[in-house]
DNA sequence: GAAAAACCTATCAAATTGATGGGTAAAAAT
DNA sequence: ATTTTTACCCATCAATTTGATAGGTTTTTC
């Protein structure tokens, strides 16, 4: 399951898309336009600036604002930064070390069909897909 | 991600495919072909003989088989059984309560649209697909 | 120098995951 | 009858993840 971290991402890019592209949002205004803490979307919205998908800038008039046009992101690289992984089990996943099973595991074709399946319809979602104005 | 208990369940209904299908499969046997331990194995199986997927014998000569044909087992009954839910999301889940941000949310087609690429993906996937020999 | 913003660090409760251990009941073989 | 083999039942547990909260520091503008 997508956990809250990887949904609350896409809202704030949402939200983010939906304001004026120019201009730096305080994430004040997300958290209360979206009815999230602002503490937990700090978190949050750090992993997207570290994963370069935000510009921020502190201070009096500061916030975040995308780097790029809605279309230009996929909703797969948003929640794949989130998550950590858009694996379906834990040995596709990057950060895995290689199964001793591998070689003669019947139910790996089946993930690796299955991880594909999950990567294209992600990747080919892109941020603009979701705004409906 | 799919945990170990949905992906050992899908182990277990796969070894006892590739066995005499007459016969009572003790889960000592699966549990030693499979290299897992046969203890946390019976937590998973008891949910397989709950959901009717397989019939139990107690006793000298007892085990476990298949109710029906590799064939008539769809991947996803067996996952969603053993995982408890194949939803992308909390809120999709059959037990999850109405979420009152529903009428206006702007993430859930997304959601909705990947649930159903999953579902079909893993129920148009048959035990018999796995079987190799 | 005040205000508004990002940023940084720590902590926490609850749930989930991935098991282990010990015992009881059932069925068959001897 | 008793032993053996099996399923079945119940409790516990450590580690990790999830979903936050709290408080303080730095940066920038007015």
């Amino acid at each position: 399951m997508i956990s809250t971290k990887g949904r609350y991402a896409l809202r704030i890019m949402i939200d983010l898309a939906s304001q004026d592209s120019d201009a730096f949002i305080p994430l004040k205004d997300i958290a209360e336009r979206q009815g999230i803490s602002k503490k937990y979307l700090e978190i949050i919205i750090k992993d997207l600036v570290e994963g370069n998908l935000l510009t921020s800038l502190s201070g009096k008039g500061g916030g975040y604002k995308l780097k790029r046009k809605p279309e230009e992101y996929s909703v797969g690289e948003i929640i794949e930064l989130t998550e950590g992984s858009l694996a379906p089990v834990a040995c596709l996943a990057a950060k895995a070390e290689d199964c001793p099973r591998a070689s003669g595991c019947i139910t790996l074709p089946l993930w690796k069909e299955y991880g594909e399946l999950v990567h294209n319809f992600f990747y080919n979602k892109k941020l603009s897909d979701l705004l409906n104005d």
